[in-house]
DNA sequence: CTTTGGTGTTACTATTTAAGTTGCAAGTTA
DNA sequence: TAACTTGCAACTTAAATAGTAACACCAAAG
């Protein structure tokens, strides 16, 4: 697990639960899917709940999207998992007593957040809908 | 450390050096100013000098930019240190036994692979030059 | 109404990566 | 030569994510 595949795995969960809709979307199921375990999966599935983004139902696995995929965003999955939400991490321990090190992390903050500002517009324009259509073209070919 | 600060500490570095050109230039010098120790910085001074950005000398501390900071951005500070290249990561590890665990990888790869290029777009338009006229301002002010 | 199985949640363990540390050969200058 | 530096490699430490386990609670089926 060197890097996060937290986005990547939620995107999993919602695109399976669209996708196999009245079949068997329990915790168990997706896992398998994603080759991990049910935990981490209802893990998952409750910050996407939180978000308001997935309905579930305590005791029955009938899971099903909140809102027309359409509607649903990368940005709005990446918001409702990411924990630090930020890309780039300024270092937050410098010296004060230099005068390099007491202005680069404000100075680092500004270009940073222009940087997230550029990749969270570019994730607005994903919508989960195109990510399942991709995916159901792969499924016929 | 929980979040990698190498693409700031590189900055950090460069700005450093820039600033500081004709004073005290040395590893243990800018160590102290990052907080962290010589070693981290004569490694990342390194790989700097690998991808042309800095000029080091063995057994001397003359460290110098290898171009004018102005045709430094942080694209190329970026690329130079950082390892994956990758701000978001897919999940390796799907079941191919599934329609979505066998099929989401490659969809993913591309969608991210869009945030990646919006990512990259804006941090080639931050020069290193930029950089240290805000700190400039800063330290001046 | 009891059994079976799923969810929601918490706590804990394992793994992995970056950061920090140490050591030393080799270069440089006085 | 002496004192300092860089360059490089190996090792240790710390922190975050992934993985695992346990269990209370809920829901449908028999």
């Amino acid at each position: 697990m060197k890097y996060s595949h937290k986005l990547s795995d939620a995107i999993h969960i919602l695109a399976f639960v669209e996708i196999f809709q009245g079949g068997d979307v329990s915790s168990t199921m997706i896992a398998s899917s994603i080759e991990s375990n049910p935990s981490l999966v209802r893990r998952l599935m409750s910050q996407l709940a939180k978000a308001d983004l997935l309905i579930t139902r305590p005791g029955v696995s009938a899971a099903s999207l909140a809102r027309p995929a359409a509607t649903i965003s990368l940005l709005d999955v990446y918001r409702a998992i990411d924990d630090s939400q930020q890309l780039l991490h300024v270092d937050p321990k410098t010296s004060m007593a230099c005068p390099v090190g007491r202005n680069i992390q404000s100075t680092l903050d500004d270009v940073y957040d222009r940087v997230q500002q550029a990749a969270e517009a570019e994730m607005a324009k994903v919508s989960l809908a195109e990510i399942i259509q991709d995916l159901q073209a792969k499924i016929n070919a």
